[in-house]
DNA sequence: AAGTACACTGTACATCGTACAGAGTAACTG
DNA sequence: CAGTTACTCTGTACGATGTACAGTGTACTT
């Protein structure tokens, strides 16, 4: 039997946000902190978490477990970070900094655009669990602005307000982490239970058969059945997402020609 | 203190698919059954489960509370559904048939889109929950069919190919759903601690301004604070629709002339 | 009247984040 | 040097979740 519950999506910066900050940025109080030297340091729990993570799933991200790969009690993570969403918060920020920021000034403003799409979409796909934090409250920490500095300066030039960048960058990286979050779901149900895609099609086609007549639903049946047919799969990620990122990018277009027009009187 | 855990995107279709079919269709096979009469019916489930959900949201969902809420014991449900994955596919696919679906034929293609993202729109706004659940093996049922269907109907008739449809239509409502989720979280932190959005501003922004210089990123300081002043908060859910709606409106409106113009020749 | 299939119940388990209280250690204070 | 104090790390414990499993009683079929 799977588990067959909501996907959780896991909120990050729960607590006292002063105290999140200080751990994005390293800000350590350099106190000289009394007790026994630590064993630990939050870059080990971090990319301890990190590995779990990447190797097997945010779910597979306990406390317990991250303690134990540690060599550790679990409640002893709670000495390096508040609590799990900052241990998330920390991770995500730390999988930003690590994003290589490939340099394309220069190039045609759809390169740069596609770069910046690709780069993301390669950060999902190193660490799927990322595509599925949370990020309303975003980590606010280094590497989210180094992140967020590269990727403005992609939009910058263009004719485009400062909000309108904004907006623009918004909607592609929604564009780019729906994509992999839905990429992510689709493998994550493929592994899961007992039943590949292709059962599951087996099991469901005779009985959707008899309930689906093509007099009551003609478009749906035909339109799906092309759909179907056209990538291998009742969905197909890659194929979503590279229709998705030319049509942002044709929506970029005329937004920019629009604003040229605009500005050329 | 909050919870600071990943937000969980809920799972559907888990256990046996025809049996989930059935369900989904309410093919219950009528063999004369034998012991007490039914005290509930999979609607009264459903409609039971969908109050929580739309009431206090997704987490408010468990087996307990809904069992609860009927005046039974947790247990009882499961002869009613086999499970809770199941219990939130028939949930979503309720929800789908009882979307109103205007009629739009005849008027522009931009008014017929517009008014297909605005009715699933208004479903998130309804049932926030529903923009949460996993879609990763959608739920097969009449309502989905029903959406399917007239959501197709607003493409037909514009050049474009099966698959173009589908591809668009997709699309389409991965960028409103995605859109209603980021409402939703937003929402849920807002109401989450006892931390308002602009508390969390006010007590991040000392440390923040400490820590960001200008230099080091002029323009995400820059763009930022454009962005943070023009819609009141770091992030407008409803602006982010209302641009990215027009984003995608003009991305088919290129799609289209691109048909046309490889039609008319 | 006997048998059987089913609805419903109660208890139980593994898993999670983490509160709380204790034990030991190293630096500061005198 | 001793005493205090702040800190690290540990162990136990709690409430919550989905649901497996083993009853208990009911209404239909024979």
């Amino acid at each position: 039997m799977r588990e067959n519950s909501p996907v959780p999506t896991e909120r990050t910066s729960a607590g006292d946000p002063a105290r999140t900050l200080q751990l994005l940025w390293r800000d350590a109080s350099p106190d000289r902190r009394r007790g026994p030297r630590r064993g630990l340091s939050i870059d080990a729990v971090v990319a301890a978490a990190t590995a779990v993570a990447d190797a097997e799933g945010l779910d597979a991200v306990t406390m317990r477990r991250v303690a134990q790969e540690l060599g550790v009690v679990p409640m002893t993570l709670y000495t390096y970070v508040p609590g799990k969403s900052e241990l998330l918060d920390l991770m995500l920020d730390a999988a930003y900094a690590r994003m290589p920021r490939t340099d394309t000034s220069g190039q045609p403003w759809r390169r740069r655009v596609t770069a910046i799409a690709e780069e993301n979409k390669a950060l999902f796909e190193r660490h799927p669990w990322a595509a599925t934090v949370s990020t309303a409250r975003p980590p606010l920490g280094p590497g989210l602005m180094a992140k967020y500095e590269h990727e403005l300066s992609a939009l910058d030039g263009l004719g485009l307000g400062d909000v309108e960048m904004d907006d623009c960058l918004t909607h592609l990286l929604m564009f780019v982490q729906t994509c992999a979050r839905a990429a992510a779901e689709a493998r994550a149900v493929r592994n899961d239970g007992a039943m590949s895609d292709q059962q599951w099609w087996e099991a469901n086609a005779p009985l959707l058969a008899r309930v689906l007549d093509e007099k009551s639903y003609p478009r749906a049946v035909r339109v799906g059945a092309a759909a179907g047919a056209a990538h291998g799969s009742a969905y197909d990620p890659e194929h979503a997402y590279a229709f998705g990122l030319q049509r942002v990018l044709d929506a970029f277009a005329a937004l920019i020609d629009r604003n040229e027009g605009a500005g050329a009187h």
